[in-house]
DNA sequence: CCATTTAGATACACGATTGTATCTAAATGA
DNA sequence: TCATTTAGATACAATCGTGTATCTAAATGG
């Protein structure tokens, strides 16, 4: 065996190696893909060989899913507590976003059968699938402003889960963290409004005690 | 070659041969997913072979591509006009819905590398993930609730986009056309009151002329 | 320090898929 | 009808991943 490399001949045990095998996986996972991923391919990154992964995971979605567990126990996410709703979740969006983007791209890991071949987002293959601009949307909205209906300049482009089901949105479709702009505009053009909205005409909902 | 099962010996050729390569592919596609997809089994199902595939499209992704691009130039959706933006938008998502949910499993079909293999939707890898409930939207808003900032009970569970993000958030997650409750939910309880909200306090744009 | 465990290397047979080459016969057009 | 095209069958080598078996030597625990 070759001993240049790094760690002088130090062979891995436990735990420690369990470790090094999940964090190749998970990388594996986020570069190739689920389907992309091989048992070969997770043994030489963590510098091992494929029987040592088959003693602990014999199936691809076992080691997978424990490679997910093992990535996410690493950094938990600590939910904020900053007095106000507001600030919860302007500092909950920015948090998730930064230390979840990994897992939008885990999740498009998945999608990156095609993506990761191909080297296409979501977002890039919805273009070329679609075309350029003009779609449903768009046409049906201009309509609508063409009628007076709506003033578009006036609808900013972006309530309980809607800043979440966005944000995820969001980062399966362009792989990034969000931006800060699009923080401000879920949550203060559109998430809060709804929600003075829903609790000035909402229904008359009493507290059960 | 056997000549019992249908079509009496006849050997199809240029666009019907074509045409019957794309929808074998799509079909493909949307059962076994990009990275699942083999030119084996498209000649199979299109009941021929190999050669005949690769003759025309060498790669798997201009294939694919290809196959996507005539499955929607089969069935292109027109576009609603119902002389209103919140029927205009009923029927749409509606419509976009029904005929786009194979776009959405054709997507997750890319996911499908995990999902495919072992039954898993996205929505159910989530909840494996994430484990039963309490994730952080509920405890933030759980916690403003008891502050008085927000009434979940108030509150629907779910802007210019903010309709089709979310449908197609909705496909993604649970891979069925979405519920009449959904749309309901999106254009009469989002959608149209922050239109309603942005064009009373939006800013004061005037026409450029 | 010896016994036990187990990491890591290597090798193997197996199956699936690829991409091409080759041959035939069916469709088409002049 | 005959020439040209090309669909479709078949076969092939080559590659890649799988899952297991086997052997060695390093780590660990008593």
């Amino acid at each position: 065996m070759d001993l240049e490399a790094d760690g002088p001949s130090t062979r891995r045990r436990g735990p420690e190696l369990e470790a090094a095998l999940l964090d190749a996986a998970w990388d594996e996972l986020t570069e190739k893909g689920y389907s992309g991923l091989t048992f070969d391919a997770v043994a030489e990154r963590a510098h091992t060989s494929r029987p040592v992964i088959y003693r602990r995971w014999s199936e691809r979605e076992s080691l997978v899913l424990a490679a997910i567990r093992h990535h996410y126990d690493a950094e938990p996410i600590d939910i904020p507590d900053t007095g106000s709703l507001r600030g919860d979740l302007y500092a909950l969006l920015r948090l998730a976003s930064d230390r979840r983007a990994d897992m939008a791209v885990m999740i498009s890991a998945q999608l990156a059968g095609l993506f990761s071949e191909t080297g296409m987002s979501l977002g890039t293959a919805r273009e070329r699938l679609l075309g350029q601009g003009t779609i449903w949307d768009t046409v049906i909205l201009t309509r609508a402003q063409e009628r007076g209906e709506i003033d578009l300049d006036a609808v900013p482009a972006r309530v309980q889960s809607l800043p979440f089901d966005l944000m995820r949105h969001e980062l399966l479709m362009t792989h990034e963290p969000v931006s800060d702009e699009f923080i401000a505009t879920v949550v203060d053009e559109m998430f809060l409004p709804l929600v003075a909205h829903h609790m000035d005409y909402g229904n008359g909902v009493v507290p059960p005690d």
